[in-house]
DNA sequence: AGTCAGATTGTGGTTTACCGTAAGGTGTTG
DNA sequence: CAACACCTTACGGTAAACCACAATCTGACT
């Protein structure tokens, strides 16, 4: 079993939990860290000291307060650690449910499991870090391999994501092309724009396009 | 101090956290509820024993599963709560920390305290559980206080609430005249719906309605 | 190089949103 | 009841979104 194990998590509350959880699976060394730049601080220094961390179990959101931090989701912060220790594994573990998200964290990130805050979050999480140890693969609970079945979320592209992000702070079809543009991204024209974001009210049967940021944010896409 | 405490989140691994606090507080009996319909359960029952609870702490999202349930958020369980036993002095626990939505609990659903989850839960949980008992007013932490101020969320009324809930699920101004008018929420000519929608994109610095329900939704307004 | 399918862009017309202004209602006050 | 402010509704013009169709570009394959 692993025998130094990181986790970020800004609710004070959960440390109770999880320090249950690895003292039953006999994990000898267990750390906190209540914000994102803390974690990646702590597993950096513990790499240089030769004594990395095995595991690190990271929630995904970490509220905003008076410390002003450079990485801000967990997202963010498993990116930087995979990027200085790529071999350590991660769990991440969250109340997010929402399919796309959590697909993008398998995909993109390679995170090594996944765990939902819930009504089995004990006996789940206890065994996602058995099967991280292991190496297993589908690191997932049962109910959340059916969502990521869902076709909904593979579909909607990177291209898709920026599309409606922008929408949603206000950018207008006229002007898209204009902001397409400067960013690089491609295509842009106002015609394909159009036709794209009536592809997506299609495909999220949304009657326009205020409905359909409504329906992304609802789904966790933007 | 209190003697018999319910508490309700979806959370199991929060239990751990609250069942520390609640002796610390030499709190005799502490129960758990996983959903919403089963604390009322349990409520109800309590009542009827002759050995009511005298404290819930209630969690806000309680997420769906298998099992059905009449009712699916911690507003909706203390609205019945309230109805049942309005003695019963009832803290809300969660990690929310949008305004408006916690302006609207003490409000319209007078709760006696609001902890938001997060760095300092359980020293904020104890001082929150010893003032409701005290009857002490404003009974928020500190940063909570401030939020409570911001005007924002007081002068957004239940029209503009709804207003923008339709906005959001795909109705057009166009058909907002005779969906207001089906429901009879006045004024409802397509001139005034327009002219508050305006008024809100000012308000809230929208550039176009899409840009609007997509704060709207940050806010935790709908 | 030529062909072709599919993607991208362009164009014009229709609907809806937007915005200013004016007309109509309602309630208050002297 | 006249005067007034304020709210609601109506109207008209402009801008944006929407939609169908046509033109152009692109890359793969022969």
């Amino acid at each position: 079993m692993f025998t130094k194990v990181l986790i970020a998590d800004d609710i004070d509350f959960n440390d109770l939990g999880a320090a249950q959880i690895l003292n039953e699976l006999d994990v000898l060394e267990i750390q906190y860290a209540k914000y994102c730049d803390e974690a990646l601080l702590k597993i950096k220094k513990a790499h240089l000291d030769g004594a990395p961390f095995q595991l690190l179990i990271s929630d995904l959101s970490f509220k905003a307060d008076h410390q002003l931090n450079k990485l801000n989701s967990g997202e963010e912060l498993i990116a930087a650690v995979k990027k200085q220790c790529p071999n350590i594994k991660i769990i991440v573990f969250s109340i997010e449910d929402r399919a796309h998200r959590i697909k993008l964290l398998f995909d993109e990130l390679h995170i090594d499991g996944y765990v939902i805050k819930g009504r089995n979050t004990i006996y789940d999480l206890k065994r996602a870090i058995q099967k991280a140890y292991n190496n297993e693969p589908e690191n997932v609970s049962p109910e959340l391999l059916y969502l990521l079945q869902d076709k909904t979320t593979r579909e909607i592209d990177n291209y898709d994501v920026r599309l409606i992000k922008y929408l949603s702070i206000g950018i207008s079809q006229e002007n898209m092309e204009t902001v397409f543009k400067q960013e690089g991204i491609s295509p842009n024209s106002k015609s394909s724009i159009e036709k794209q974001v009536s592809k997506l009210k299609i495909y999220f049967k949304a009657n326009n396009t205020v409905h359909l940021v409504a329906i992304a944010k609802d789904l966790g896409i933007i």
